[in-house]
DNA sequence: AATCTCACG
DNA sequence: ACGTACGTGAGATTA
C-alpha cells in the first residue's frame, strides 16, 4: 500500500523556529528550526513508514488568490532573518534525501498541497500545524497536526473532526465565521470560536447561517448582519485552490526510502547536527536502530462493530481471553492481543451503531469483574467516566499512564496520543496502542525496579484518590458569602485611596500599569527587574512601603484580591448541591512523587497570614462530623538524618526537642537555653535550605544577608552535622555517577540536567540530586499511609472517611463517636511504616469543626 | 501562550 | 563569570 506524507514546510519550519532556542553552528549558521524540522520528518517516517513524500513550500512572490483582497494578506510578518537563513539549507537537506520540492509562484503551499491530496488516489497524511488543511480530510487524506510547536503530532481524520461535530467542509464555514488571526482572515466581528460552533451546529453551513439570519436573537443578528460581506470574504480566504495547476504527475518521483545518501550525512555534519545523523540510516553502513524499531510490532487492525450481537461475540471473546485493554476517549475501543475492535457508537436509535448506553449495559459486567484483567491510560478517569454511566470499574491491572509516570517522571504525558508518539508507535486504535505499549512499559519497570512500588502503592492508591475526590471537602457558603462581601467592600475602599494618591486611574492588577506608577510618576526605587520590565512583586512593595502611602495600600490590595478571585470567586462555582467541593488528584504530575490537586488546588489553601485563616475556616466537617488532622512533624529532616546516619540530628529528633532551636544553639555555639528568636529563625531557614539543595545565595536571599555570612552558616552547619554534608555530597555523587536519583520505595527521577554544559542547569541538577530522595520519601511514606489508613476505616466498619492529602498531612472527615478511635489509627498508621528506621516519625493530630480549628 | 504574582507544603 | 533556593496550580494581564 502506498503512502504519501505531503510537508506544508512552511508551517513546519516556522512552528520549529518559534518552539526552540536559536541553536546555531560555530560558524554563525542558525539551524534551530531545521533541526526541528528533521526530527519532526524523521519521526513521522518512522510513525507512519511513508513510501512517498513531498515537501511544499511557499514562494515569497504575493499570492495570486489572497492578494486579490489586498490589505488582509499584507500584515503578515515578514520572516525573521535567523529563520529565513535557514531555509536554503534546509532545501538542500530534503533535495539530497531525494525528498522534491515544490513551491509556485502566486500560490501558497497549502494550494499546492491541497492539489496534490486530490490528485493521487493513494493513503495520504497532509503534515502541518496549520488548522484551515482539516479541510482537505476525506476517506483518502489524514492531517496530522503539530501541536506545542512540533513536538506533538495529534491525527484527525473524519472520525476524529465527527467528534468535535465537524465535517471538513465545515473548517471553511468555521473559519468564515470566527475568522484566524495568524492567517488574517478577519471572520465576523465579535464572533469566536463558541458562536461559531453553535451557529454551524444549528445551520451547517454559512450559507445556512444567513438563510436563517431571521432566527437569530439580538446582538448575534446584528454583528451577522454588519459582517456579511466580511464573512463571505473569509470564506474565500479559508477556501483552499485544490485545483492549483501543480506540475508534478508521476507519483513515483516522489518515492522514498529511509536510506539516505553519504551527501545527507555530510550536510548534516556541517550543520553540526550529528545528534540526528546518528539515528539515520546511510547507504553502505550498517543499520541503525531507532528508524526500524518498530516495523515489526504487530498492532492488529481494528474490526468495526456497529451492532448488539456483534458486540455480544466481542464480549463472549473478552471474557474468553481474560485480559483486554479499552479505551474511551476519541473513540470507543477494546483489544485483545491479537484483535481490535472499534465500537461504533450512535447517539440517536435509530442510526447506524450501537447506542452509547446500551454498549455501556452490555459491557457493565465485563467492566465490573475483577476476574476480567483491564488495561488502560488514566484508570482514575476512566473509574469517573464509568461511574457517571453507573459502573464500577474494577479488575485494572495496568493503567499505562501510571506506569509511563513512574518511568519516567520528568515526561508528562497530557494525552493518549502523546504517550504513543514518546514510544514511537505505529498508528493503531488506541486500545491496541494501549495493549502494546503495557507490555513495552513493563520491562522498563521491571528494569528499574519500580514493579512493586506500582503493585503496592501506586496502583492501589488510585481508588484510596478516587474514594476521597468522590467523598468532597464541605464548604460553608454562607460563610464565603459574608466574606465575600466584607473583602469587597475593602477592597472598594483602598482601590479609591490607591487611585487618588496615583492622581489617575489605573489598573493595579497590571504589573506593568503598576510599575509606571510606582517607579516612573511617583520616582519610588526600583528592584529586581524582570524578562519585561520592574517587579513589583511583595518583596520589593515591602522594600518600598515606607517611601510612599500609596505602597501598604497596594500591598492590601493584592492579599484580599487574591483571596476574593482565587478562594472566594474561583471556589463558587465548584460547590455542588450537597456544598461539597471535589478536587482532582493527580497523581501523575511532579517530579518527586508528590501528588498536585487541581479543580480546585485544595492542597494551597491560605493558612499563613490573618485573612487567609478566614478562607481556611470556610472548610469544615459534613453534618454532624469533625475533621481530624494529623500532619508529619519535619519529616524531609527526619529523613535526611535517618538517609545520613548523622547521631547528632537523630538524637536531637529522638529526644523531641525543638529541631531548630538545636540546631541554632549547634550552630551558634551557644546554650539550648540561650537561643534567641533570631538565631532559630536563621537556623531554620538553614534547616529548609538544606532540604531544598543548599546555595550560599539562595540563603543570602532568604536571610537577607551577604552570600559570605550564609557561606559562613552553611560551614557551620556542616561542621555541626558533619554527616548530612557527607550524604549530601553522595546523593550528587551518585547522581552524577547514574544518572538519577531514588528515594526510599526506590522511587526514580532521572537528572539530564547534571550532564548540561549550562552552568545553571549544573547546580540546578545539584539541587534536585539532593532534595529529591528527601522529597520522595516523605511522599512515599504518606503514601504508604494513606493506603493503611483507607483500608483500617474500610476494615474497621468506620463511617469515617479520608478526604484530603497536603503532602505531609491526612485529614479525615469522622463522626463524632469515632473520633478517639479514628485518631489513634490514623496516627499509628502514619509513625509506623518505616519499621527499618532509626528515627521516629512523629504524626501530630488534633481535629475541629473547621479546617482552621484543625490545624 | 507566555509572564507575573502568590497561595501552599 | 555566571545567577539560583525544592515541589506545585490558578488568576489576571499582555501580546
Amino acid at each position: 500500500m502506498d503512502r504519501l506524507i505531503l510537508l506544508d514546510s512552511n508551517s513546519l519550519i516556522n512552528r520549529a523556529f518559534y518552539a526552540l532556542p536559536n541553536l546555531s553552528t560555530h560558524s554563525g549558521q542558525y539551524t534551530g528550526a531545521i533541526f526541528g524540522y528533521i526530527n519532526m520528518l524523521m519521526k513521522i517516517v518512522s510513525t507512519y513508514n511513508p513510501t512517498h513524500i513531498i515537501a511544499t513550500f511557499d514562494r515569497k512572490a504575493p499570492t495570486f488568490r489572497k492578494a486579490m483582497y489586498a490589505g488582509y494578506k499584507a500584515t503578515r510578518k515578514p520572516m525573521p532573518a535567523e529563520l529565513a537563513s535557514q531555509l536554503a539549507p534546509l532545501k538542500e537537506i530534503l533535495s539530497a534525501m531525494n525528498i522534491p520540492i515544490i513551491e509556485m509562484d502566486g500560490y501558497e503551499a497549502d494550494d499546492i498541497i491541497g492539489t496534490l491530496a486530490k490528485r493521487f488516489a493513494v493513503e495520504t497524511f497532509v503534515v502541518t500545524g496549520d488548522k484551515d488543511s482539516l479541510q482537505l480530510i476525506d476517506d483518502t487524506t489524514t492531517v496530522l497536526l503539530t501541536k506545542k510547536g512540533i513536538t506533538e503530532i495529534v491525527y484527525y481524520d473524519e472520525a476524529m473532526l465527527a467528534s468535535e461535530g465537524l465535517v471538513p467542509s465545515q473548517i471553511i464555514d468555521l473559519k468564515s465565521l470566527m475568522g484566524d488571526s495568524s492567517d488574517n482572515i478577519p471572520g465576523v466581528i465579535g464572533v469566536g470560536e463558541k458562536t461559531a460552533m453553535d451557529l454551524l451546529a444549528k445551520y451547517t453551513t454559512l450559507d445556512g447561517v444567513y438563510a436563517h439570519l431571521s432566527e437569530i436573537k439580538g446582538k448575534l443578528q446584528e454583528k451577522l448582519i454588519a459582517s456579511k460581506d466580511l464573512a463571505y470574504l473569509s470564506y474565500e480566504l479559508a477556501t483552499i485552490n485544490v485545483n492549483s495547476p501543480v506540475e508534478f504527475d508521476n507519483l513515483d518521483d516522489a518515492k522514498f526510502v529511509p536510506v539516505f545518501s553519504q551527501e545527507v550525512k555530510r550536510l548534516l555534519k556541517t550543520l553540526e547536527l550529528t545528534k540526528i545523523a546518528e539515528r539515520m540510516n546511510f547507504v553502505g553502513e550498517e543499520s541503525g536502530d531507532t528508524l526500524n524499531i518498530n516495523q515489526d510490532i504487530f498492532i492488529p487492525k481494528a474490526v468495526d462493530i456497529d451492532d448488539l450481537q456483534g458486540l455480544g461475540e466481542v464480549i463472549s471473546h473478552l471474557i474468553l481471553q481474560g485480559k483486554f485493554a479499552f479505551s474511551l476517549s476519541r473513540r470507543v475501543t477494546l483489544s485483545t492481543d491479537e484483535e481490535c475492535y472499534n465500537i461504533v457508537i450512535s447517539d440517536n436509535l435509530l442510526g447506524d451503531g450501537i447506542n452509547y448506553s446500551e454498549f455501556i449495559d452490555a459491557m457493565k459486567g465485563v467492566f465490573e469483574s475483577d476476574k476480567i484483567v483491564k488495561i488502560c491510560y488514566d484508570l482514575k478517569n476512566n473509574m469517573r467516566v464509568l461511574s457517571n454511566d453507573g459502573v464500577r470499574l474494577n479488575g485494572v491491572e495496568s493503567d499505562v499512564l501510571l506506569k509511563a509516570y513512574l518511568v519516567d517522571a520528568n515526561r508528562n504525558y497530557k494525552s493518549e496520543q502523546e504517550l504513543f508518539n514518546a514510544y514511537n508507535l505505529p498508528e493503531g486504535e488506541e486500545s491496541a496502542l494501549i495493549y502494546y505499549i503495557d507490555s513495552i512499559i513493563d520491562k522498563e519497570l521491571e528494569e528499574r525496579n519500580l514493579t512493586e512500588l506500582y503493585k503496592e502503592v501506586e496502583l492501589p492508591l488510585v481508588q484510596v484518590l478516587f474514594d476521597m475526590e468522590e467523598q468532597g471537602f464541605k464548604v460553608d457558603v454562607e460563610m464565603l458569602g459574608e466574606l465575600n462581601k466584607k473583602f469587597s467592600q475593602e477592597l472598594d475602599k483602598l482601590l479609591k485611596e490607591i487611585m487618588e494618591l496615583a492622581g489617575k486611574p489605573f489598573n493595579v492588577n497590571s504589573t506593568k500599569q503598576l510599575a509606571s506608577v510606582l517607579f516612573d510618576e511617583l520616582g519610588l526605587k526600583t528592584g529586581k527587574k524582570t524578562k519585561t520590565g520592574y517587579s513589583t512583586n511583595v518583596d520589593v512593595l515591602n522594600s518600598i512601603k515606607n517611601q510612599h502611602p500609596i505602597v501598604p495600600l497596594i500591598l492590601r490590595q493584592r492579599e484580599l484580591s487574591k483571596l476574593k478571585s482565587t478562594y472566594l470567586d474561583g471556589m463558587l462555582p465548584l460547590i455542588d448541591s450537597k456544598q461539597k467541593i471535589h478536587t482532582v488528584f493527580k497523581q501523575t504530575v511532579t517530579s518527586t512523587g508528590r501528588l498536585s490537586s487541581t479543580e480546585p488546588n485544595l492542597q494551597n489553601i491560605p493558612i499563613r497570614k490573618s485573612d487567609g485563616k478566614l478562607i481556611r475556616k470556610m472548610f469544615v466537617a459534613s453534618e454532624g462530623n469533625t475533621l481530624v488532622c494529623a500532619d508529619y512533624s519535619q519529616i524531609e529532616l527526619r529523613l535526611m538524618a535517618e538517609f545520613s546516619g548523622d547521631e547528632t540530628m537523630i538524637e536531637a529528633f529522638n529526644n523531641g526537642v525543638d529541631i531548630h532551636r538545636t540546631t541554632a544553639g549547634k550552630v551558634f555555639g551557644v546554650p539550648f537555653e540561650m537561643v534567641t528568636e533570631e538565631m532559630r529563625r536563621q537556623a531554620k531557614a538553614v534547616n529548609f535550605g538544606i532540604i531544598y539543595g543548599i546555595s550560599d545565595f539562595g540563603l543570602s536571599e532568604d536571610l537577607g544577608v551577604s552570600v559570605y555570612q550564609a557561606r559562613e552558616f552553611i560551614n557551620s552547619y556542616f561542621a555541626t552535622y558533619p554527616k548530612v554534608k557527607r550524604y549530601m555530597d553522595k546523593c550528587v555523587e551518585i547522581a552524577k555517577e547514574q544518572g538519577y536519583v531514588t528515594t526510599y520505595l526506590n522511587r526514580r527521577r532521572d537528572i539530564p540536567e547534571l550532564k548540561s554544559s549550562n552552568y545553571n542547569l549544573r547546580s540546578f541538577g545539584e539541587r534536585v540530586a539532593m532534595n529529591m530522595p528527601l522529597q520522595g520519601s516523605a511522599s512515599d511514606i504518606i503514601k504508604i499511609a494513606m493506603l493503611k489508613v483507607y483500608n483500617a476505616l474500610k476494615e474497621g466498619g468506620y463511617k469515617a472517611k479520608l478526604i484530603m492529602q497536603v503532602h505531609d498531612e491526612l485529614i479525615i472527615d469522622c463522626p463524632l463517636d469515632e473520633v478517639e478511635q479514628v485518631k489513634k489509627l490514623l496516627v499509628d498508621n502514619m509513625q509506623n511504616n518505616t519499621p527499618d528506621f532509626t528515627v521516629k516519625l512523629i504524626a501530630e493530630c488534633s481535629c475541629g469543626k473547621s479546617w482552621l480549628e484543625a490545624k
